[in-house]
DNA sequence: ATTATGAATGTAAGCGCTTACAAATATGTT
DNA sequence: AACATATTTGTAAGCGCTTACATTCATAAT
């Protein structure tokens, strides 16, 4: 209800230092502007009052803010925790405070986010993938909101980004899987709707097989939500097909930990019977056992360098360019040659 | 750097409806107040200008954002996630939104994000754990936002919380430990500097030892940043302490599967020669091999009384209550009797 | 027809801050 | 000493919105 009611405001501090709000606005802003024995006067006044500048007013006067946002479709697992703490560092570094919503991969509230953190003065924004409605981007643009996509990286699109290349990564893990011996290969993925990550991921399987003359179209392919659960129940599903599949390529670390749970379960011994591999390497990559094979994302550079660039965008010194951030197979336990190869 | 230059304003919309733009305010916020006839003509310009109010100018001309923040110590692992996205949830429901920032377990960062919330014209704050400046509460207060503590349980304290009583909980764990047999018993805590969930679970253990007649200053306790890595270092650690712990409780799931994972490398059979237990449930501790023995957490139906209980605050009908959650134990592998026991 | 009543709309005063511009003061030059 | 120039400070006009209050208009009661 009522909240600054008491709270002082720059008039307050000006008075009690016998100066103009001008003076005052100055010394918060660009001290060097003002001469040492007032500036000690005001921030004197400033610590006595305990007063604290009011954010809308000065967002609504001088129109920026310092805030960047960021829209990440879940804050529910490890997967966009690191890059982001990350990002966070980098930003503070550069004096700018990070605003986080999640939009549980739902695109309308997604929407809704986007246009919070805009209509709070957001001075630019990072948003995870390309997918979305083109008014949102329109919208973007009326604002003349800078944004930087992260977790894709795609130089053929119009807008910037920084990540890497979802089929390439997920590509090369495939010809991995091949390159061992596997020919029944099933894959669980994450909802590839609205979601070009997933999408992506899913087309690297399929290069990869129909490059090595298996028939991509004969992929078995289940998509669920991001979870521990669904990737237990897929593989369970997975499980049931004949012939049975003897890799099972996961969309991430998480899913690919659910189907180790359910293997553990149904007594299937992995890698012997069965070869899963992940992506994302998180923590959990590691912990399982067997540890994940999976496909490394160096998280925390891509934080730094999204920062750096959005950065740059906000403060008019870039345009907005796309950086590739390379990722690396991880070899572990749960990869192995396939049974019937011998 | 000029952003919203070309976005249309109030006034435009009211200029291209032909009305005043307090009766544009008015469709916008309590539409009830104007004529079905004009609200509809109103609407139409809005619609085709593609405005959106700018909310640096409602928060300040209205006081109120329909915004919470919440501060939470790190987003790098699950701890917080869960409840938080439940949180958030709910506030959604009920026409807020949630706006978070990490403080990476930094008092400075956390009260420079407080400030930063409130500056931009929070209507209340969840914050975690009491621990922290007294300025901070007087901060709040002057400003007059409401705030929760969460993720712990303290109704002698003077502010409102919702969560559990970490002593209890941890206390409980520590029983069944020593009820099964061990005498021998190290702990591997995240720091408790400014960390009163930490703190009261090290004081949990050491009260139930107590209880025993155990010498809780026996207790051999390492503290360390809540990370897997450390985890595992602190539990390597400890196996070279002589006598040998024969049970390792851990501050949390992460410290926990840490923990386990160096028993892996190291050979020591869990639980047959060290039992090990964590705190949290999160999903983690289901997936590690063996499953952890740990303290469940509800996490959702915390964040989701949190958000409740936050909202009746802001909204001014209820002065703040503090609502214990009931935490329970999960007897997974992790935990058996001590091996010397017999 | 006149007036009381209530609903719909308009008017305009802020909310707390930044910043262009003006004024005052200090510094340096000749 | 007189002036040009640079530095420091003050003045005041917004930024885009909400809302108390005033006004207008429609409806109903007399």
């Amino acid at each position: 209800m009522g909240k600054t009611r008491s709270a002082p405001t720059l008039n307050d501090v000006a008075k009690a230092a016998g100066v103009s709000t001008a003076t005052v606005s100055r010394c918060l802003n660009s001290p060097k502007q003002v001469i040492e024995s007032t500036r000690k006067r005001v921030m004197h006044a400033v610590e006595s009052l305990g007063y604290t500048p009011n954010f809308a007013a000065r967002v609504m006067a001088a129109n920026r803010s310092f805030t960047i946002g960021a829209i990440i479709p879940t804050m529910d697992n490890a997967i966009f925790a690191r890059g982001l703490q990350e990002f966070q560092d980098q930003l503070r570094e550069s004096g700018y405070t990070l605003l986080v919503s999640s939009s549980a991969y739902d695109p309308d509230i997604e929407q809704e986010q986007i246009r919070a953190l805009v209509a709070r003065g957001a001075d630019g924004l990072l948003l995870i993938g390309f997918a979305r409605d083109a008014g949102i981007y329109k919208y973007l643009e009326q604002h003349q909101i800078p944004s930087l996509v992260a977790w894709s990286y795609d130089p053929t699109m119009p807008r910037p980004s920084v990540g890497f290349s979802n089929t390439d990564a997920m590509g090369e893990l495939a010809q991995r899987v091949i390159s061992v011996g596997h020919r029944r290969i099933a894959m669980i993925s994450g909802k590839t709707q609205g979601n070009d990550r997933a999408q992506s991921r899913v087309e690297g399987v399929k290069q990869a097989m129909a490059d090595n003359d298996l028939d991509a179209d004969a992929l078995t392919l289940i998509e669920t939500t991001y979870d521990i659960e669904k990737g237990a129940d897929a593989f369970r599903q997975l499980m049931d097909v004949r012939p049975r599949p003897t890799a099972v390529i996961c969309g991430n670390d998480v899913l690919a930990a659910g189907a180790l749970r359910e293997a553990h379960r149904l007594s299937i011994q992995i890698p012997d019977q069965v070869s899963i591999t992940g992506f994302d390497d998180i923590e959990l990559a590691e912990i399982v056992s067997p540890a994940l094979t999976t496909v490394h994302v160096p998280h925390r550079e891509m934080g730094r360098k999204a920062a750096l660039e959005l950065i740059a965008m906000v403060e008019g010194k870039s345009e907005g360019r796309s950086i590739c951030i390379n990722t690396r197979l991880v070899i572990r336990h749960s990869l192995a040659a396939a049974p019937d190869l011998s």
